[in-house]
DNA sequence: CCGGCTACTGTGGTCGGACCACACAGCTGG
DNA sequence: CCAGCTGTGTGGTCCGACCACAGTAGCCGG
């Protein structure tokens, strides 16, 4: 059992049970090692890793918002281990897809019938709409477009899911920009089929919403070069 | 930018640009912070990340095995850190039962159509026919069951969630045995429901594999008392 | 009495050095 | 030829020191 398993066991068992709660804050680094009899450094290597699973946030300095504070970060740890393994290639780019339109086709199908707010789904299209974007920063609203469609699933593991997903690919969906030809003729495609998702997700169109945004995402996928046309998934 | 963010950039961009590949051993530390003038304790955080996110596993000593080694286990970082914030109650039971539903139905559709072999999933099967079998220990190779499922639609990210999801509720589970009054009944149960999934994955049944599995899991947990009985998901 | 400047204190961040246990490789003596 | 010892490089751990930083308390001048 290495020393710093010791102060990670220790604060993960704290966490069960009650001790620590989101929002309170860790003692100090120095303390904490006194406690554990463990030496600050292990101690820190401890915190590096909560800290890279989103679940403590360090700041130095003094006062309320310095220290060690236990937060509720979850999409830290999804997004990086999924962009580590997607660089050791431990997936393909193309499972990512597929899983990607799994999951987004029952978000907004689920989304079609519980009925939540689209006010900010609304609005990012509205930016979106803006002929005078530039193409990154309409991929960069595209992306948050769908991971607000998978928050009004109600399910905040898809949602994170999704968005962890976004955050491993976006490097290469951005390295795809000089790929594809016809730009504003794409663009004008992906407005139109957003739209048409918002618009059936507010209908009620559980099937209907499903699949638009299978075909959405499919066929972004295959013009920008990412995707074999034949390996579509979701239903 | 930390010194240990240092490390963990360069050792990304190395991954990503295929410096480093899967089986390679890593400089070792005091080499490392070398190279890149930092401390061999910053050294040491980063790799503690990355060995968290089952990036690389090390061990000490000498010869081949020994040192820094990249290895690809995704589901090392998923596994701690869905325990992690179940545990901060970032999730709630129900969301992630739910969401195993979602993907556990698309994977044996998935597995219906492609048709891998199914002998490790009957040889699981057969293990679990055994009547004499303890509740705890039918319960673990009912997880395996389940994970070898979602290994056969050939998404190994799927898959992957698939056990990250059963490894975080599984201490939920286990606590259930006390609840549920008649095991005989309930394992009967769901020892004809597992082989009536399987028979319709091998006969091609699309839908019925997916219903089939959807009623099973939602079923298992009202029984057990972990979900209430609307929130059933899938589709 | 008030405002601003100035130490002071506690925080994380970093570094260098030292020592340990371990496991293999190679030498050495029987 | 083989058993055992020794050397070497690995990660694991600890200690002590110093830094930058950000609030806070106290001082000092107006």
């Amino acid at each position: 059992m290495r020393a710093s398993d010791v102060v990670l066991r220790h604060l993960e068992a704290q966490l069960e049970d009650g001790t620590l709660v989101v929002g309170m804050r860790l003692p100090g680094e120095r303390t904490l090692a006194e406690q554990l009899g463990v030496s600050r450094g292990s101690v820190r290597e401890a915190l590096q890793v909560l800290e890279a699973m989103g679940v403590l946030r360090r700041a130095v300095g003094s006062g309320q918002d310095a220290g060690a504070v236990l937060v509720a970060e979850p999409s830290a740890p999804l997004d990086s281990a999924l962009r580590l393994h997607v660089a050791t290639r431990a997936f393909d780019v193309q499972q990512v897809v597929e899983t990607r339109m799994l999951l987004e086709s029952w978000a907004v199908g689920r989304a079609a019938t519980t009925g939540g707010s689209l006010d900010a789904a609304r609005a990012l299209l509205a930016d979106m709409d803006d002929p005078d974007l530039d193409v990154r920063d309409f991929l960069r609203l595209d992306a948050r477009f769908h991971v607000e469609l998978a928050a009004l699933s109600g399910n905040a593991l898809v949602a994170l899911i999704m968005t962890s997903i976004r955050g491993s690919i976006e490097a290469y969906v951005q390295r795809s920009v000089p790929r594809v030809t016809d730009w504003p003729d794409l663009l004008a495609k992906l407005r139109r089929e957003h739209h048409a998702v918002l618009d059936a997700v507010a209908a009620g169109d559980v099937a209907g919403a499903s699949a638009t945004v299978v075909r959405h995402i499919a066929e972004f996928y295959e013009r920008s070069g990412l995707q074999q046309p034949e390996s579509r998934g979701g239903g």
